[in-house]
RNA sequence: GGGCCGUUAGCUCAGUCGGUAGAGCACCGGACUUUUAAUCCGAUGGUCGGGCGUUCGAAUCGCCCACGGCCCA
């Protein structure tokens, strides 16, 4: 059964580059791990791009280059060809009569777009003025048995260049320069927090009751203990024992899951930086995050507009700041104050828009489906909304002239939540009475609710200093800063179902 | 969950009215010592996503399923 799948698997192509592996496995070592670049495609074009043709010719330079063969153009007894490494590519500039006799034909010719080659030769610039390595001593490390898409259209399948990334990589520049950005965005915060004081730490992805946020989790089950454990959906209240236990500025950015839908904006892992600092209010961190992000779109993008599907935001203006009620009442101008401030009015508001409601929804909860539905998408450029409803933030500290409200911010570009932050509920008392008010809710059936961490509590009777924290979601930042459609595009490997 | 679109050679894509499947690139053979989508000559390559149905005959029409994309909830 399996060798048959091997032989319907066997394309002409395929069949081919097996045959030249054989061959070369009959003629010696196939897979040679000896051959040692001394520089990189990236490094060339950099340091001698620049330098004339005949400066070159007067101070030859002798360059070990490698990389995987992307284009080949052979005219007789002179070949071109591109390698590709992880800075760029390189053109190599192959002759039959420096090479040892047959080399060329037996050896060189043989070879396929695709397959990994180390050279050794001396820097010149062609006739066009095109960098490239003048080779004398040239061999194939890896022989790729499958041929790369085609090397005009690339690969453009948005089904294999998910699945098979490493093509996606191999064949599309601005894959690459996405997932560069990606790095270089978590490579600024993790460098800008550690400059201001946090400390970089590691909670359980693990846990025993999964808190931090209203989300369904993925369970699995720890077989010596016998237990059931989740997988995390915010790693807060671990963060906010270690605030608890004096690591007063922390931060960890890393995975969490939750078990939901996928569509462009959601994956079920993805990836969150959270952050609390302690002796600071949620405004603190609305200065921090405007500073941080600002810092980011120079540092990273080398500018502060930022253009994304077409719409351009400026991260160097000031950021907006409302409240949830005074932005509803700004992007819904035929509405009173009154009309959202009881049940009863918010109830018709909410129905007028045509909003399902549940019983279970207090006025805070109804608030914010009406904020949902009629600001966050025209929250265009960058904005913090504050003081939202206590019903929905159940880990958020109380305001002190509107317990109604909390010391919250949410914050929004483009018409999507990018961050979200708030001055923490230290006070224990109110947090267990914010549990059990979860409880409540999970009984009734609301799958996200969350569960009541008497841990947790316990931490909180010891005495956490005020405290404001923070989570970012970095997925949808870089999809913002590199003007990414889709979650997909801005994680190496997005969840997909099985193919068949 | 619902709607729309897509799935054809390794890749990018055509395929008319239902009549035995096409191109470019890649690959294979040949020519060619400054090319860069190299060029020129010649050849090979198909489970048309899967299944069922309609039909003398299906890549094409119908139904079901799978996977993907976009929009909505």
């Amino acid at each position: 059964m399996a060798e048959e799948e091997t032989i319907q698997d066997e394309q002409e192509q395929i069949k081919q580059r097996r045959e030249k592996l054989s061959t070369l496995r009959e003629e010696g070592i196939a897979f040679p791990t000896d051959f040692r670049r001394d520089v990189v495609a990236g490094e060339l074009h950099a340091e001698y791009g620049e330098k004339a043709a005949e400066d070159l010719e007067a101070t030859p330079v002798r360059v070990k280059v490698a990389g995987r063969m992307m284009t080949r153009r052979v005219m007789g007894k002179a070949s071109f060809c591109h390698i590709q490494d992880m800075s760029g590519k390189i053109q190599l500039y192959v002759t039959r009569d420096v090479l040892p006799e047959g080399y060329y034909n037996q050896q060189f010719k043989k070879w396929d777009i695709g397959d990994i080659l180390g050279a050794e030769g001396i820097l010149f610039k062609t006739k066009t003025g095109e960098l490239s390595v003048k080779v004398d001593n040239i061999r194939l490390l890896t022989k790729a048995l499958r041929p790369l898409p085609e090397k005009f259209h690339g690969l453009a399948d948005q089904e294999t260049k998910y699945r098979q990334r490493y093509l996606d990589l191999i064949m599309n520049d601005v894959t690459r320069e996405t997932f560069l950005v990606r790095t270089r965005i978590i490579s600024f915060i993790r460098e800008f927090l550690t400059h201001s004081g946090f400390l970089e730490v590691e909670t359980p992805m693990m846990q025993a009751i999964p808190g931090g946020a209203t989300a369904r989790p993925f369970e699995t089950h720890h077989n010596a203990l016998d237990m059931g454990l989740y997988l995390r959906i915010a790693p807060e209240l671990y963060l906010k024992r270690l605030v608890v236990g004096g690591f007063e500025n922390v931060f960890e950015i890393n995975r969490n899951f939750r078990n939901e839908g996928l569509s462009t904006r959601h994956n079920p892992e993805f990836t969150m930086l959270e952050f609390y600092q302690a002796y600071a209010d949620y405004h603190d961190l609305m200065n921090l995050t405007e500073d941080m992000l600002r810092q980011l779109a120079k540092q990273v993008l080398g500018k502060t507009k930022i253009t994304y599907q077409g719409e351009e935001y400026d991260f160097d203006k000031p950021f907006t700041r409302m409240s949830v009620k005074e932005s509803i009442l700004h992007y819904n101008p035929e509405l009173k104050p009154e009309d959202i401030d009881n049940i009863d009015s918010a109830c018709k508001v909410a129905e007028g828009l045509k909003i399902p409601l549940k019983d279970s929804y207090g006025l805070g909860k109804i608030q914010i489906e009406i904020f949902e539905k009629t600001v966050e998408h025209r929250l265009m450029d960058p904005t913090f909304i504050t003081a939202y409803p206590v019903e929905v933030s159940p880990l958020a500290r109380r305001n002190d002239d509107d317990p109604f409200v909390t010391d919250r911010f949410e914050f929004f570009v483009g018409g999507r939540e990018i961050a979200n932050g708030f001055s923490e509920l230290n006070d224990a008392e109110d947090q267990a009475e914010r549990f059990r008010k979860q409880v409540e809710e999970k009984d009734a059936g609301d799958m996200e609710a969350m569960h009541f961490d008497a841990d947790y509590i316990t931490a909180l009777e010891h005495g956490m200093p005020p405290t404001a924290g923070e989570g970012i979601g970095i997925d949808r930042l870089v999809m913002l800063f590199t003007d990414a459609p889709s979650i997909r595009d801005v994680l190496l490997f997005p969840h997909m179902r099985p193919k068949a």
